[in-house]
This record gives structure tokens, C-alpha cells and sequence, in this order.
DNA sequence: CAGCGCACCGGAAACGTTTCCGATGCTGTC
DNA sequence: GACAGCATCGGAAACGTTTCCGGTGCGCTG
């Protein structure tokens, strides 16, 4: 079923027919409603390939999350809905997705599918900064963004959510119940959102007045295990905190299982709260009081900063392109360090789109309560 | 960077540049060798929509899941998995995957972009069967095979795991640790695993000599609040059950608190196991004893049934297409109920193929316990 | 009535590959 | 020495679109 089968049970030349579907102008009214008449009655489709070719894009964005993380760092917490965001996101621009993976074979694995493909655009989330193909990725041209990792470069950026607001919400939240003895359990420091949390942790404690204390502060990896070992150090202190923040849910049912194998009740005599919302958050007795990302909005400020990238290099010689502006999400802030440089105006060189942060939502739940005296 | 200008810059034609791309014979070693070099020092990759455009196979499936099914049904329990599975099995046959969705505009959204794409065939899950799309698809003759939805059709197949086994083995489990007042909560019964793992319970309870108690059966809906309830009626009846089979974790964990609530000990008065194994399973206490499926055992087998179907229909004019042997999936086994018909041999009209089952797995942890006496 | 603009349409050239078919040179063999 | 056969390569036609450029008619103005 061609464009020229069309055309020929219609009467016109190909070019019309394409004109028709299109809906360019150039083609009559009449003309046109009985072409897509005919091409809806013979289920005509558009060969997408053979228009991709000839129109040189390819309305593609590839996604790509590393599934040895699976292994190393555990499911990711919510990308399921973040897939779901994307798809959307980016069905509003016509575009569709395609699944990549780390373990393409070679280096540079993905990056050449994504090239093969003529990918206009890359989403990349759960990988770690180490990874040896991010490098061959950033200077190979092709503008991604990725979540929870700080992408630099003329076509890269990314997203992730104010980790540091959500920590500190949280910090606040046991404050505000009267805890006043605060710890963390905080996740690999080498991973930005680890950081963060850390780091609003320590904003929070300190601009609440709470003395500054390096034993509240214990170091996970996001696995129940090592919260587990991270609160039976903490109960072990001479002054043991009454509640604790930690970086991750499973690391704070961890936290549960030590306090109720010490005996201690929750929320009773400890406060705990986590970070992510996983599924179990809510099915945890008691249930976990944590932080929630925003995993729709997280993949419509990801998929508006892709596009706005992409937009400025397909652009004649535009500037930094702040064209399409985002829906509703969060101003851009407290980036991570480096952005500086030439920042001017259009300069020649593109600078580097700044990061989108996403807000965070504390829900409370059943893990704490007021502070015991 | 053209294949031209590879053939330019190495002095040759572009059919030799191909060829030696390809590694086709009629290139003579030295030549290709040289070109590939060549080829790799310029960066050079092959523009997918043309290479599909002129030999007629887009190397593309799709991969689709109900996007409504995150607020009817729960979030799909497993789908990460699945994916990463599905990514590695196709990667094998140079296949690369296209993420649909169910919110594509119009009745036969994704049939559209499926044509529009050339998918050689679509995966789907989590979908219901009521969709009016699936009939749309049904009958638009691209293969598709479906996990847990029985999908009938001459291109058409589907995979599952053997719910019924898996709920013999709990039901077995609970009888071993010597209970035998056992009561069911099952899922949606429209939904096919859901009723499988209804079947289970009866064929097993009745192969093990329990008596008949129609009031042990309870209809639950797969949520959390629906396994309380129904465990609040089960608590209810003159001879409450000692352990209870649930359809779902999350109405296991329901049932657990209903439990908790009316001061029963699990396990020690009542055992509870749940089925799919979500992370939530692992994180509940008691940690609950569940039948966990394979996702990548069965995205392996989803992956080679379309694999099937797809050389099936590419062949000249094949028989049902038994050539490349499934690796160790179980044998098709106990199917839904229509496959009657023609079946002799090679006849006009291809014969459905057969669905796949992939066994499952009972986790035992500390939700299930000897019977009281 | 000449000329001009406009609405509509067709031909044909791309887009970047693969593959068919033929051409060339070379090595053997009778 | 002529011819067959083989290895190696090039030209060109596809694949199914879009889009440029031009060409009709037609109504309108001067």
C-alpha cells in the first residue's frame, strides 16, 4: 500500500497525495477530503522510514537506563511512571521512544544505535557517572539529559528533584514534632541524589540550631542491610538520636527492623523517615512517613529540557534557545557547581542549558510521631 | 557522512562500501579491510531508515503496556524486569524496541504507529481484554503476542506463567506445614491470571482432600483494602481459616493487617502467602511468603513465540513455523480453551500458535508457619 | 483584450541505503 | 591460444516519501 497506489485509485500525482496528508496548503478542499477519504478507506499508513529519510529527522528519542543497576544499585524506585511521563511528554511533540540499554555491545554501545537511528534525542536515567560511554556520548553530539545525574555539556543537561528541599522538609517535619537528637543514614555519596540528601540534612540540622554531630551521621548504600547496621550502630551511641532520616526506603525498613529487634517502638520511641516512596513505603507496618518524587513531572521537565536542546541546535545559528518554556516546573536553582564561563548572550560557543529541578512532597505517614520526653 | 563519502574517500564504489559494511563475499580482504578502517575513522554509521526503507524489515518491534493500567489495576508488578529482559532477547536477533502506549489517539492508536513504524510485531502486557484496540490489532496482521492475556489469532499468541502450579505449590506448602483450613482471596476473575490462580487453589485443596468450603473463596480486586476485607469476613465465619492464599501481595498485606487488627499472630495462628513477589514482599514483617514469577524467563519466551510468528509469516510459504526451538521454556501445556479447528499439517489457513508457559517459583519466608493445633 | 496574480496540481529530484546485473581482469584447462 | 570460470568491482534501479520548481487554468484589473 503505497503513497502511488493512493494516487493512482485517486486520480492525482503522488505529490498531492502527500500535500493531502499532510494538510499543506496548495490542495483544494475537495481534493483533499476525497484523498483521505480513499487513504482511510484502503488503510494507508506513511512509511515512517521513508519519511525520515527525506525530511532528515527522525522523530525519535531513545531512553536508556542501565540495567546493571538492577544488580548494583537496586530497582530504580519509580521508572515505570517515569516511562509513562516521557511517552506522553514526548507524544506531544510527535515523537516516540526507543529503548536502548548499557548493555549495547562495545564502549560506545549506545551511542552508536542512537547514531545508527538518527536518534534526535537521548533520556538517560539510573546510570552512573563512571560509566566509561557517557564520556563517548557527550562528544558525540547527539543533546541528551539525564536524571539524577549531573550531565555537563553543550548539548547535555539534566533533571532531577530538589533533593535537597526534600531532606531538609523532612529534617523539619521531626523538628517539628519535637525531635531534637536528628540522625541520617545517607546513600553513596558518589551518587547525586545521596549527596544532596546529605547536604540538605546538614542545612536543615544546622539552620534549625541543632549542634553539628558526625556520629548521627552514618553512611548506606540504599540496601535494607545497611540500614539495618546503620541504626544498631546509631542505638549503640550514649546518646542515641530519637529519630532518623534516611536517605532511602528500604534502607529505613532496615532502620525499622533494627529499632524492633532492640525493642523499640516506632514511632514511639524513634521516629523514622525515608526517602522515594517506593511501593513498600505504604505497605510497611507502620507505614513509612517519606519523601515522594514527582515521577510525571520529573519526566515533563526532562522531556521539555530534551526538546528545547534539540530545538537550539536544529536552529540556524540561534542562541541558547529558551523558546518553548516549560509547563509548570520549578525554576531553575542551586545548580550543582560549575556553570560558569561565558554566559553573556549569544555567543558564539552554546552554553550549557541550565538544570531542571523539580519540587518534592512529604507525606506523612504512620513511622513518626511526637518526640518522647 | 554518507556511505558515498566512505566510497569516495576510499576510491571505491558505494555497492563495494556496502558490501564490505555487510561483510558480504565479493569484497576482496584487503579492500574491506581497508574500508572498514576507513569507515571507523570517520565515525561512520549506516542510516537505519534507509537500510530498513530498501530491505523491507524495520528490525523494530513494539512494546506496549496499558497506561490506565497504573490507576485500575495497580502498578504492573514486575515490568522493569520484563523490559530488560525483553531488551536482551531481541538484542540477540539485532532487534530493537519501540515503547507504545495505550493512550495513542483514536481506537486503533497503536495499530496506526505500529504500521506507520513498519513494527515487525508487538509486545504487549498489562492490558486488558475488553480494549477495543486489541481486536483492531487482532485483525491488522501485525504479530503480537501478549503476557497473561490470552490473545487468539493466527498471528497472534501469547505467554504466561503457570499461575495454576503456582498456586498448588502455595496451597501444597500450606498443607505440608499441616494447615487444613485454607482459604482463598483471588483477583479480578476477567483477568486471566486471577482465575488460574483460583483454578490452582480448587484443583489443589480438592486433590488433597479438603473438604468443599465455598465460603473460603474470597473476591478481591488485587488492592490492599480488598484483602483486609475479605479477611475481616474470613476472621468472621464459625471456623475462620488457618492460613489463607492470596492472589496478590498486596491483599496479602491486607489480610495481614486485618489480622493484626483482630490480635492474630502470623504466622503463629494464621499463615498468610501472597503471589508475584513484589519488593514490597521482601519488605513486609512478617516477610511474606509469595510465589515469585520470572520476568526474564518469561520476556525470553514472549520474545521468542514472536520471534516465531514473525518467520512464520517471512517465510515463502511455511507451515506454523517450529524451526527455532524455544531454549527451555515449558512445553505448551493446558491452553485456554478454543484451538480446535484445522489442525492437520500444513494447510492454507496458519494455525495459531500454541502458548507459552514458564513455571513459577514459591519463596518461602516467614508469613507461613506450622498450623496451630 | 492583454497581462498579472493566484489557486491548484505534476514532474522529478532528492534522502541514504541495498542489491541485481553486467563488466573486467585473471587463472586455468583442453 | 581460445574459452570457461572465478573473484572482484561499478552502475543503476529500487525502497517510499517530501519538496522544489514549474505549469496550467482562472478571475480580475487596467
Amino acid at each position: 500500500m503505497d503513497i502511488r497506489e493512493v494516487a493512482r485509485l485517486s486520480g492525482v500525482s503522488v505529490a498531492t497525495v502527500s500535500r493531502a496528508l499532510n494538510d499543506r496548503p496548495d490542495v483544494s478542499r475537495a481534493t483533499r477530503d476525497r484523498i483521505l477519504a480513499l487513504a482511510t478507506e484502503l488503510g494507508y499508513e506513511p512509511n515512517h522510514q521513508a519519511r525520515a529519510l527525506v525530511r532528515r529527522r527522525s522523530d525519535l528519542v531513545g531512553v536508556i537506563w542501565d540495567t546493571g543497576y538492577l544488580s548494583t544499585r537496586g530497582r530504580h524506585p519509580f521508572l515505570q511512571d517515569l516511562l509513562v511521563g516521557l511517552k506522553t511528554a514526548f507524544a506531544a511533540s510527535g515523537r516516540h521512544l526507543m529503548l536502548l540499554s548499557t548493555t549495547e555491545s562495545g564502549v560506545d554501545g549506545y551511542t552508536r544505535v542512537a547514531r545508527q537511528h538518527r536518534l534526535e534525542g537521548l533520556i538517560l536515567m539510573g546510570v552512573d557517572e563512571g560509566q566509561p560511554a557517557i564520556t563517548a556520548l557527550l562528544d558525540s553530539a547527539v543533546p541528551c539529559v539525564a536524571l539524577d545525574l549531573p550531565l555537563h555539556g553543550a548539548r547535555a543537561g539534566y533533571v532531577t528533584s530538589d533533593n535537597r528541599a526534600g531532606a531538609a522538609a523532612a529534617v523539619a517535619h521531626l523538628h517539628g514534632l519535637g525531635h531534637r537528637r536528628i540522625a541520617t543514614i545517607c546513600g553513596p555519596l558518589d551518587l547525586m541524589p545521596a549527596a544532596e540528601r546529605l547536604a540538605g540534612y546538614r542545612y536543615s540540622t544546622a539552620r534549625l540550631g541543632l549542634p553539628h554531630r558526625p556520629e548521627y551521621i552514618e553512611h548506606g548504600d540504599f540496601f535494607l542491610a545497611s540500614g539495618r547496621e546503620s541504626m544498631c550502630r546509631l542505638l549503640a551511641l550514649p546518646q542515641p538520636p530519637t529519630a532518623v532520616f534516611a536517605a532511602g526506603d528500604e534502607m529505613a525498613v532496615g532502620a525499622m527492623d533494627a529499632l524492633a529487634e532492640a525493642g523499640m517502638d516506632v514511632p514511639g520511641q524513634v521516629s523514622v523517615v525515608g526517602y522515594d516512596d517506593v511501593e513498600a513505603a505504604a505497605l510497611v507496618r507502620p507505614a513509612l512517613t517519606t519523601v515522594a518524587q514527582d515521577p510525571l513531572q520529573l519526566a515533563a521537565a526532562a522531556a521539555d529540557l530534551l526538546a528545547e536542546i534539540i530545538a537550539a541546535g536544529s536552529e540556524p545559528d540561534g542562541p541558547h534557545g529558551d523558546g518553548p518554556g516549560g509547563a509548570d516546573s520549578g525554576g531553575a536553582d542551586s545548580g550543582g557547581a560549575d556553570s560558569g564561563g561565558a554566559d553573556s548572550g549569544d555567543e558564539e560557543a552554546p552554553v550549557a542549558p541550565a538544570p531542571r529541578l523539580v519540587p518534592n512532597r512529604l507525606v506523612i505517614r504512620a513511622s513518626t510521631g511526637p518526640a518522647p520526653r
